[in-house]
DNA sequence: GTCTATAGATCGATAGAC
DNA sequence: GTCTATCGATCTATAGAC
């Protein structure tokens, strides 16, 4: 086929598939995105792969014959989210700064991304809740997630000496832990009422721990 | 291991007072046994009530006739789970001693507490997994064990001054984070050999940064 | 109160037409 | 490759005997 026909046909066609068909859309990616819907709504069990078929719009038997069973789609999906959700961890900037400003705006961002972002929450819901039966997948999501983010943290630790931080990996993960931790208990579980607490303090509380340390030398006089 | 041998005592007690079983125990309690079973291993989903009634050695008709339908005997059991769970949390000792010494042993026991109970892991893995179709249960963890937990851990900061800890609850949640980010990374998400780190250094980090902290106004010069 | 037996719906997965 | 139609298993919940 030549573009020329292509173009001339273009409007005819369109008006057949009610679509942009230049293209047909990858019917692996189209099935994807339905799946995502629904595993991160219902979780693995309660999803069917009946509702998985219909938010895809295709019929069950195609969904079956490109990911062959509804495990196997569903780690296709994980490994999907886990590569998608670790673009958005390398946004970061201001590594210059002194950490008395880049420090609470570092934890700022991460707090932010994590909190206006409904999906990532309901990923982390779906691959701790489904660690037990799925380890392999909960694997990925740490050598995707938790290790790119842990080893961020602690090179920005590492590259500001005047922190006197003795063990920065350990550092980086008491940073991340106190950003994991709240974002479960406020967001993930609902806590916002029962323990509320505003992030600034967090973040003014981890920044106020990590500038006015000191090295243990020469704490203990 | 000491836990091992008290849970092979306990087991071997329990075993002993049911052999003069002149009273049949309470057949709630019998099903709720029997639902923790199910659930902490397959999820809220994936946990029939067939293998709930087998568990439990009663018929189907007896669970539905005591906790109404299958969300009923769920939340019946999470209840009682955030309630057994919260009496671990009052054996702590060793308030009087210094920060330096009492602190690491302080986190040492709720790290030990936690990676030594399987059920502890299965039942926070339970919860976030259910967090957004449960809300409610996920509050009632966070009423039960994890605001005691952190009001536990402010107290201690704040009746020791010398710290110089200008906001103790948010520095307990910090210190709190990070003990349960390391107990998902390493055992929940089965990082182990990704990111691998012994519970010594966390501890260390953890130590040093709380000890070796100045007041802001020491700091700046 | 506890049981057996079963209804009615939905599940994962597949065969066969096109 | 994608569809419709369907199978056998399993699910939640209940009716009725004892």
């Amino acid at each position: 086929m030549s573009v020329n026909y292509l173009s001339l046909c273009f409007g005819y066609l369109q008006a057949l598939t009610e679509l942009p068909a230049t293209e047909p859309i990858d019917k692996a990616v189209q099935i994807l995105e339905g799946a995502m819907q629904e595993f991160l709504t219902h979780g693995y069990a309660a999803t069917s792969m009946d509702r998985v078929a219909a938010a895809a719009g295709v019929s069950k038997a195609t969904v079956y014959s490109h990911f062959g069973d509804k495990e196997g789609l569903f780690e296709a999906l994980v490994k999907r989210l886990a590569q998608q959700k670790f673009l958005h961890l390398t946004t970061l900037d201001c590594w210059h700064e002194e950490p008395r400003h880049s420090l609470p705006q570092l934890i700022t961002n991460a707090l932010q991304h994590v909190l206006c972002d409904p999906e990532h929450l309901a990923f982390i819901r779906l691959i701790i809740g489904e660690s037990g039966r799925f380890p392999k997948l909960a694997q990925i999501f740490v050598q995707n997630l938790s290790k790119p983010g842990i080893e961020l943290m602690s090179q920005y630790l590492a590259k500001h000496p005047q922190l006197n931080i003795a063990d920065p990996e350990a550092t980086a993960r008491i940073i991340i832990g106190a950003v994991v931790y709240f974002v479960q208990i406020q967001e993930m579980l609902h806590g916002q009422e029962i323990v509320p607490m505003e992030p600034e303090r967090l973040i003014n509380a981890i920044t106020d721990l990590v500038i006015t340390h000191q090295s243990p030398q020469a704490a203990s006089i």
